[in-house]
DNA sequence: TTGAAAGCGGTACCAT
DNA sequence: ATGGTACCGCTTTCAA
């Protein structure tokens, strides 16, 4: 059996109270008590019961971190990035995997919403109204999505998706697919509607096929598609698309970039390995998930930063083999 | 303010322990009760609160996860079968990612302790001994790693190595070389030792390099050593390292298959995607995290399996694009 | 500065 | 079958 405050108390010969304060408020309590409760603390090997504190505090030192999938390699780094400065926080991490479900992103967090202090929510296929209402008063940042005035932290989309047109127009592309994501997903909406206006601004044609799923599949699947609309160049949702519609492309006797440039957005692993590499628009991920877990800690510790607080995350195009100057004539 | 235990019994016109009674053994209270407690729930939205619970059970229902290394592939989808399967359970996760750090290993878990019911661990790096008394007498599952007579879950690494090597051996390779992982890695440990084996089961010619770090970078350092070292087919410790192998390879004019064969452990997303297309040793990642999480909850109900349960979990050989027939002669 | 005691929200034992 | 109540480990008034 682990120490309790009890045993504490009874070895250093004084009361709960103290040794509560001792450990809490040390400048409370006479350093001679303290002095009694430390070599107490320590010869009993004595850790607080972090459940018990949080039964009285109505607070449990822990955070929910929900994730559509943690085996997106955009997710995993932004988790592993929020993991390791919420340890500098003292603060444990609950995560949640919801498999892109919308339901499931509501069940979790209603399920762990008694035994955190605050979520980090990266929740992209939920309804605003859901959302809002089924994390009650509970301090929540949002990833990568804006819902009312909540605090959120996204990545500047309409800024990448204007690099990646930019570059694509001086190459000579006229005519440019944009491949959409999961139709429910904000950071899809975000990023079609700045293809729509950039393109426009830039003189270029704008094409637009899916919804496809965020997957390789989904590239294959639309890859032929894309083909027949006679563009040169296309942005892919990500790039696990931008590698199946490469993959598909290749097996049509279609080479980027000679035939076509492809751009795809979150800079996996993988996208620098294969080849040719992919040109992709890269997210900060370490930042995002530092940053989210510093604004979630002032949250609770009401160190209220301006409600609807919105940091913005820079994103930057990253160039690689897969886009090219514009063939002279289009298949 | 959430509905409490009081408001529910207050509305239904019943006590507390009814109200208890009526949620986790309803079979133990008059039907008519039952009913009027649940009326009581809905119309509270009442949810109990598990922190409380938890302090007079002593469960908290949450489990607590530590990878070394969340934004590894082989560990994202560990966690993600995990989590699937733990919240059929009614268990929340608490995942811990260590960095690969044997010190923050230790550290987080022993943080963690008092919060969770159980362990599953994947710990690669901490000593045994600090590993075994860090936990305590807390329900633990261990995974990819061998502690005396903790229950564990491994992958067959020697049937890995053994699958490797035989098909090798019937491409004609004779001279094989191993790319080591960390020194202190477990799992690198016992594919060294079935390496060695089975290498001279077989009558090949075993030649060991490294040990690198587990990425692409460690591929690419001991390259050179590799090809100096006058051999056919290399067998790397993961994937990663033989991305890094191949990349290098190639911008020495080596080829894969037709010079070298390449061999990787893990079968990460990159590995059918780059080209050409890696072989690999598949490990059942879904699999491992359930069967994890199999484990525990038995653990935690009491319900004990035999003491140093040690599941093994069978690896598999995908034959892709990066092994083929010796040449001729060697470079 | 210290101690006693009342909770925090449940569970579970003991009566009834 | 139900209600009363002690208790889980800690925090936090309130008095002393």
């Amino acid at each position: 059996m682990a120490a309790t405050i009890k045993d504490v108390a009874r070895l250093a010969g004084v009361s709960q109270s103290s040794v509560s304060r001792a450990l809490a408020a040390p400048d409370q309590v006479r350093p001679a008590t303290r002095e009694r409760v430390e070599r107490a603390v320590a010869q009993l090997g004595y850790e607080p019961n972090r459940i018990a504190r949080g039964l009285s505090t109505g607070r449990t030192g822990t955070i929910g971190f929900l994730v559509p999938d943690i085996a997106n390699p955009l997710f995993a780094g932004i988790v592993k990035a929020a993991q390791r400065r919420s340890r500098e926080f003292g603060l444990a991490v609950l995560l949640a995997d919801s498999d892109e479900e919308p339901a499931t992103e509501l069940d979790l967090i209603r399920t762990l919403t008694k035994q955190v202090d605050g979520f980090v929510l990266c929740a992209p296929r939920a309804g605003d109204d859901e959302l809002r209402s089924v994390c009650g008063d509970l301090p929540v940042v949002l990833l990568n999505r804006r819902v009312g005035q909540l605090p959120s932290i996204i990545f500047d989309n309409a800024d990448g998706i204007r690099q990646a047109l930019a570059h694509l127009a001086a190459l000579g592309h006229r005519r440019v697919a944009y491949v959409a994501g999961p139709r429910t997903s904000w950071v899809n909406r975000e990023r079609l509607r700045a293809f729509r206006a950039v393109a426009a601004g830039l003189g270029l044609e704008g094409v637009e096929a899916g919804n496809v799923s965020p997957d390789f599949e989904g590239g294959v699947a639309v890859a032929d598609l894309v083909l027949a609309a006679g563009v040169t160049a296309v942005i892919a949702y990500n790039d696990m698309i931008g590698l199946g519609l490469a993959s598909r492309f290749g097996a049509r006797g279609v080479t980027a970039p000679g035939d076509v440039s492809i751009i795809g957005f979150d800079d996996i692993p993988a996208s620098a390995l294969v080849t040719p590499a992919l040109t992709t628009v890269s997210q900060p991920k370490d930042q995002c998930g530092r940053a989210g877990i510093d604004l979630l800690a002032d949250l609770l510790n009401d160190r209220d930063r301006p409600s609807g607080t919105r940091t913005s995350l820079p994103a930057r195009l990253i160039v690689r083999a897969s886009t090219g100057p514009a063939p002279a004539t289009v298949r």
